[in-house]
DNA sequence: CCTTTTATAGTCATCGAGACTATAAAAGGG
DNA sequence: CCCTTTTATAGTCTCGATGACTATAAAAGG
């Protein structure tokens, strides 16, 4: 907040939101885009976003956008966390915005209404399509950096899962915003070790694919932060 | 961005930055304020920071506003990072502002001159003062985590230090920081041992307070990310 | 010369985690 | 019904990281 406010001229500046709403689907992570219908960048794909109303914080109209372009009826219980702003002057050719990132992990999608002006909304894989319109590949890219993140530090991966999950379930999720491939004993080690992080649903059990043991279910737990995180293999550099 | 763009009435905001610049003086944390002069919040103390000029980005408004308000003639070189942007709607009494917050690690620093219009800018231990305007308390605090959590990924804390320091003052900026005392032997052996972190000056040694065996000097490493993580000893719950 | 102060070297035990093997419980095919 | 396949779960072994702690070195000050 500037202290020689009333001394300075201010331009003003369009304000919107960009959401980055990630799924895993079938061990495949995706991304919830929509098909731009008109210039600039038209039949591109980019990321959903809106304007802030007049009387909305950021956080209230990402939560609006999600719910009109999801066609989610619960939008209150999804995890949505702010990620940056973007501000770079010859971001959009049109006019002057600045938007504020966010990115939602949800969990099994509804396949999403083209709701409202949007041209069509699509589940793609993360990363199996081209250049994106505007600077969405980058906010994309910073989205996926902060979600792998998350994963390590806090419980943020059973956002990804339905109420009541199997531990493989929640170690595709793992597997799928890392990229990598976990050892199953040890990933249910260090996640029943880790306190709070799930809790058994007691006597309950579920066919995971229709072959196979059945496997225990596990609800999310009361931690926010995982002591000690749970570290992804050996992402740079040497391993130590 | 959004897609029904042009069928959308759209508010203009006013965008401003504000700069949390963190640094660390005889082993506390201090916070760069300036004392407001005039309503609102008249006589209290608020984070720098002021408006975008019509063709900056965030972060270039943020390195300007940096120079202006600390004097700094290098600020190109400084740890300069985008923390979170503020929108709720009734955050400025006077109209409505979209605040990208920045913070800074800066060292050892010359005092601040009242630059422009600032009523006053001194440097006050973190946590020292009374509730500051507007949002900044919650600004601060959350730049405060964000920098907690760098200290545990990044070589960060070498950006609160001299170009060649010893590791009992960087020791001491992570337990400023942290606000936790550290093991000396342990810290030392922990350091040496990440990779990139810190690299030796070979055959200089600096008095560290006139008494004492003198120090060893080393630089900052090449090392972006720490491998392992500095972890500080356990912040919540059970230390597992 | 002795005390104080700070830096640096090392020791020991414990815990976490990577790599790996073994067993249990289901489905499917003969 | 037996046997193979598939997945879940239990357990073992070893190594490295780290917390707690002790010991030595090199300076200043009395």
């Amino acid at each position: 907040m500037p202290h020689g406010y009333d001394k300075h001229a201010y331009e003003p500046f369009a304000v919107t939101v960009d959401l980055a709403v990630l799924t895993v689907r079938q061990g495949v992570l995706h991304v919830l885009l929509v098909e731009r219908g008109q210039e600039p960048y038209a039949g591109r794909w980019a990321l959903p976003g809106g304007f802030l109303l007049p009387d909305e914080s950021a956080e209230t109209a990402a939560r609006r956008e999600l719910a009109e372009e999801t066609g989610l009826d619960d939008v209150c219980g999804l995890d949505l966390e702010q990620s940056r702003t973007y501000s770079e002057p010859g971001r959009d050719p049109r006019m002057r915005v600045v938007s504020v990132a966010f990115t939602a992990l949800v969990p099994d999608p509804p396949e999403p209404r083209g709701g409202g002006d949007a041209a069509r909304a699509r589940w793609l894989p993360y990363g199996s399509v081209g250049p994106l319109a505007f600077d969405h590949d980058r906010i994309l890219a910073d989205a996926h950096d902060r979600v792998g993140a998350r994963l390590e530090n806090t419980h943020a991966a059973t956002a990804f899962c339905p109420p009541e999950f199997t531990l493989g379930e929640l170690q595709q999720v793992y597997e799928a915003v890392w990229g990598t491939a976990l050892d199953r004993p040890n990933f249910r080690r260090k996640v029943l070790a880790t306190p709070g992080f799930v809790e058994p649903v007691p006597g309950a059990a579920r066919l995971t694919a229709g072959r196979g043991k059945p496997a225990a279910l596990y609800r999310a737990g009361p931690a926010a932060a995982l002591h000690p995180p749970l570290l992804r293999p050996s992402r740079e550099g040497s391993p130590a």
